[in-house]
DNA sequence: AGCACGCCGACT
DNA sequence: GTCGGCGTGCTC
C-alpha cells in the first residue's frame, strides 16, 4: 500500500500521511478529510511507510491535478526556501499559488462557452420566428456568424434552446505562441557608452546563471538597459520576470514596456481579482506571456521558459514580507536564477549594502551607469541647521524663504516628513497624561481632520476624549509635527499655492493617487508635502526644491540599518529635484550638521556614503559581515513569551555554537500590538551554514515543548527591522 | 489555522 | 436556566 506524505497549509512543521488508493505523483493537490473538515493538500512525498498507525491512515478523497502543480525549478526552489526561512513547507507551498489554485480550483483556462446552430436550427425557416423578432435576429446572426458577445440577452438564447434550434458548445482555447508574432519597436533613444557596455556585458552572458549589479544614478537611463536586455532575452523565445517594489508600478514605465515589445505583458499588483492572477500564473505556466512585471510575490510565477530576471531598486525594503513567511524576494529571485541557470540583473542607484559587498567580492558583476541623460545636473544640497531656531509645524525661518522663493519662480516644491497624521501624540498640559493606545501601549496619533485618534500600530481609530480621563483638565494638547500640521500650515502661510498631501491617509482611497499626480503634472507652483511615497518611482519634473523637515530619527536609531535606508532616501529624493532643465536644491533640517555619515552623504554622494558604512559594519560584525535570525515571541499575558525565549537562549547555550551571539530575550520594537505582547531574541553568527544547522536542531527540539501552544512565535532569518 | 470541547459569567 | 466568551488540545 503507497502513503502520501501530504503538506497543508498549516503553521505546523509536520506532514500529514493518507492512503494513496489511485496514482498520483509528488506535487499534485488533492483533497483529504482532516478532522472534522475537508482540507487541500500538496502530495510531498509517497512511499509506504508511515510512523502513523497504518490502520488509521483516512484515504485522499481526490487527487485534483494530472500532472504536479508546480514547474520542476518553482518546487525545488520552494523546498529550499522552507528549510532556509525554517518555515512549515504547507504555508510556504501554499504561499506560492494564486488563491483560487489554494481553494482547489482546476489549474487550467476556463471554457469558454460558445453557442452554434443545431441541425435543426441549420434548416429552420426563419418566416416562422416573426412574431419572435429578437429570436428570428438572433438565430440569422448566429447563422452569418455576427454575433457580438452581449447583443442578446439570456432568455432570448434559452427560448431557441428550448426549440432545439441552439446548443451550446465549450473548449478551452488553444494557447497562442506569442514568438511567432514578436517583434521590438526601435527606441529613439541614443544609448551611451556606459549603457551600451553593460548591455552588452549581459547579453554575452545569457546562458548561464550570473548575477549582475546595475548601479546607476537616478536619471542615468537603467530602465533602457532593461529594455534593451529584456528584447535580447525575449527574441530567443524566452520569457522574462521583472521585480518592481509595492508602489513604483506607475503606469508611465509599464507603457514603455508595452510600447517597446510586440508580446503579451502581464502587470501583477494588489488590485487584481482572484481569477485575473489565475490566467496570469496560467498565461506563465503556458508560455503565452513574454513578460511579467510584477511586485514581490510575482517571483512565484511558474515560466515554462524563463530566461532572465530583473529586480528593479533591488535595495527597495517591500521586498521582504514583513508577516507570516518573511522571504525575501531579492533574495530568493536569485535562488530561482540559480536553479533555472538564469541570469539575473539587480538595478539600483542606491544598492543596498549586501549587494554592495557581493559586487565588492565579484560574487556579482558591476555595471556602472554614472551619467545622467539629457543636460540634468545634480542638485545643490545643504544642510540647515536649526539649533535654537524656532520652528512653526517643524519648518524653519530659512526654510519658508527658500520655499517662497522657489514658488514665486513659479516652481513646485516638495517637503519630507516620515509621520502622517497632525501629532505624533496627545498630551495632558497639567498632568502629563499622554493618550495611548490600551492595545498597544503606543500613544495614539492625533488626526484633526477627522478629529479622531488613531492607533498608527494596530490601525485602530478611537474619539479624542474631552477630558483628560487622569486629572479631568480639559487642556490636552497635540505634541510634534505631522503631515497633516505641514500640509496645515503651509495653506497659512501660501494661502494662494495649490497643496497636496500624500501620505497613506490620503491615497488609501482607489485613485487617488493618481489624481494627484495628474494635478501636480498639469504644472505651476505648487506644494508637495508627504511621506516615503512621495520619493518612491513618481516622476515630478517641475520640483526644483526638496525639503526634508526632520532626519534625526534616521540617524540616530537603535536599528543600524535606520542610516542606510535614509542616505537611499535622501539619494533618490535628491535626484528628483530639478531632473529635467530646471536647476534643484536639496534642504535638509537637522540638529546634528556634524554628523560624519551625513557630511560624507553629502558632498561624496551615495557611494561614499554606502563604503564608509559598509566599514563601520566589518569593525562591529554586523551584517552583511555576520548573518542574524531573529525569533520572535508573543503571548497574551506577557509571561510565557519570554520564559519560552528564555528557555531558547539556554538551550543554545548548551547546544549552539560557542561563537553564537545573542540579544535578548528583549521587548520587540514595539513591544505591544493588538493586546499581544511581543518579545524576542536575536541571534547572530558569521557562519551560515552553521547558523542554519544550529536553527535546524532548535525546531526539532522546541516541537518537543509543551508551552508553544501557549505561545506565538516565528523564526524571521535575515530580519530587516531589529 | 480551524474546529470542538469545556468551563465560567450575564442575560432573554 | 442557556448563550457565548476564550483557554486548551488535536488534526494523518
Amino acid at each position: 500500500m503507497f502513503i502520501a506524505h501530504i503538506a497543508l497549509p498549516l503553521p505546523l512543521y509536520q506532514l500529514f500521511d493518507y492512503q494513496l488508493m489511485t496514482p498520483a505523483e509528488v506535487g499534485m493537490r488533492v483533497k483529504v478529510p482532516f478532522g472534522k473538515r475537508d482540507a487541500i493538500g500538496i502530495i510531498v512525498s509517497i512511499d509506504q511507510h508511515t510512523n502513523f498507525d497504518i490502520k488509521n491512515l483516512k484515504k485522499i478523497t481526490a487527487i485534483i491535478d494530472t500532472v504536479p502543480l508546480f514547474t520542476p525549478s518553482i518546487w525545488q526552489l520552494l523546498n529550499w526556501a522552507a528549510s532556509y526561512y525554517h518555515y512549515p513547507i504547507g504555508e510556504v507551498l501554499f504561499h506560492a499559488m494564486p488563491t483560487l489554485l489554494r481553494q482547489g480550483r482546476q489549474a487550467a483556462k476556463d471554457e469558454i462557452k460558445h453557442w452554434q446552430l443545431t441541425e435543426l436550427g441549420q434548416q429552420f425557416d426563419l418566416a416562422l420566428l416573426k412574431r419572435a423578432p429578437k429570436q428570428q435576429l438572433l438565430l440569422s446572426s448566429l447563422k452569418n456568424n455576427t454575433v457580438q458577445e452581449n447583443d442578446f440577452g439570456a432568455t432570448i438564447y434559452y427560448e431557441l434552446h428550448k426549440k432545439k434550434l441552439i446548443q451550446q458548445i465549450s473548449y478551452r482555447p488553444d494557447s497562442v505562441k506569442w514568438q511567432i508574432n514578436f517583434s521590438v519597436n526601435c527606441s529613439p533613444i541614443q544609448l551611451n557608452k556606459e549603457q551600451s557596455y553593460a548591455i552588452n556585458t549581459i547579453n554575452e552572458q545569457t546562458d548561464q546563471f550570473g548575477v549582475f549589479l546595475l548601479e546607476g544614478v537616478t536619471g542615468s537611463g537603467k530602465t533602457e538597459v532593461y529594455l534593451n536586455i529584456l528584447a535580447n532575452v525575449l527574441s530567443t523565445g524566452k520569457q522574462a520576470l521583472v521585480l518592481v517594489p509595492e508602489i513604483s508600478l506607475t503606469p508611465q514605465t509599464i507603457e514603455r514596456f508595452k510600447q517597446r515589445f510586440n508580446a503579451p505583458i502581464d502587470i501583477l499588483h494588489s488590485g487584481l481579482t482572484d481569477k485575473e492572477r489565475l490566467r496570469v500564473w496560467l498565461q506563465s505556466k503556458n508560455d503565452e506571456n513574454a513578460i511579467i512585471v510584477g511586485t514581490r510575490s510575482s517571483l512565484f510565477s511558474p515560466f515554462k521558459n524563463l530566461g532572465m530576471i530583473i529586480i528593479d531598486e533591488e535595495h527597495d525594503s517591500s521586498y521582504k514580507q514583513q508577516e507570516g513567511w518573511r522571504y525575501h524576494a531579492r533574495d530568493l529571485a536569485i535562488m530561482r536564477a540559480k536553479i533555472e541557470n538564469i541570469p539575473i540583473l539587480l538595478g539600483s542607484a542606491t544598492p543596498s549594502l549586501e549587494t554592495l559587498k557581493n559586487a565588492q567580492n565579484h560574487k556579482y558583476q558591476l555595471l556602472q551607469l554614472t551619467e545622467r541623460a539629457g543636460n540634468a545636473s545634480l542638485a545643490k544640497q545643504s544642510i540647515l541647521d536649526i539649533r535654537g531656531l524656532p520652528l512653526i509645524a517643524g519648518l524653519s525661518q530659512s526654510l519658508v524663504d527658500q520655499v517662497k522663493k522657489h514658488l514665486s519662480n513659479n516652481n513646485q516644491v516638495m517637503l519630507f516628513l516620515n509621520r502622517r497624521g497632525f501629532s505624533p501624540q496627545l498630551l495632558c498640559h497639567d498632568c502629563g497624561w499622554i493618550a495611548e493606545c490600551p492595545r498597544c501601549e503606543h500613544p495614539y496619533t492625533y488626526h484633526q481632520k477627522q478629529h479622531k485618534l488613531s492607533c498608527h500600530h494596530c490601525d485602530t481609530p478611537r474619539s479624542v476624549p474631552e477630558q483628560c480621563p487622569k486629572c479631568g483638565s480639559t487642556h490636552l494638547i497635540p505634541i510634534g509635527v505631522g503631515t497633516e500640521q505641514l500640509e496645515k500650515q503651509l495653506e497659512i502661510l501660501f494661502p494662494n499655492i495649490k497643496i497636496s498631501r500624500i501620505d497613506r491617509d490620503t491615497v488609501s482611497k482607489k485613485g487617488a493617487l493618481n489624481n494627484y499626480l495628474y494635478n501636480i503634472q498639469q504644472g505651476g507652483a505648487h506644494i508637495l508635502v508627504g511621506t516615503q511615497i512621495l520619493a518612491k518611482g513618481h516622476h515630478f519634473p517641475e520640483v526644483t526644491l526638496v525639503g526634508i523637515i526632520d532626519v534625526d530619527g534616521a540617524l540616530f536609531s537603535s536599528d543600524f540599518r535606520a542610516t542606510e535606508r535614509f542616505a537611499q532616501l535622501y539619494t533618490q529624493v535628491s535626484g528628483r529635484a530639478g531632473r529635467e532643465a530646471k536647476a534643484g536644491e536639496v534642504i535638509l533640517q537637522t540638529y546634528h550638521p556634524d554628523h560624519p555619515l551625513l557630511n560624507i552623504l553629502l558632498t561624496k554622494g551615495y557611494r561614499a556614503f554606502a563604503n564608509a558604512t559598509l566599514q563601520e559594519r566589518q569593525q562591529t560584525q554586523l551584517p552583511p559581515f555576520s548573518y542574524q535570525v531573529l525569533i520572535r515571541a508573543a503571548d497574551r499575558n506577557n509571561c510565557y513569551a519570554p520564559t519560552f525565549l528564555q528557555r531558547i537562549h539556554e538551550w543554545l547555550k548548551e547546544n549552539g555554537a560557542p561563537e553564537l551571539w545573542q540579544l535578548g530575550p528583549i521587548p520587540a520594537n514595539q513591544p505591544k500590538k493588538a493586546d499581544y505582547n511581543r518579545w524576542q531574541l536575536l541571534l547572530q553568527h558569521t557562519n551560515r551554514q552553521l547558523l542554519q544547522k544550529i536553527l535546524n536542531q532548535l525546531v526539532i527540539e522546541i516541537g518537543k515543548w509543551s508551552e508553544i501552544s501557549k505561545v506565538r512565535w516565528n523564526i524571521d532569518i535575515d530580519p530587516i527591522d531589529n
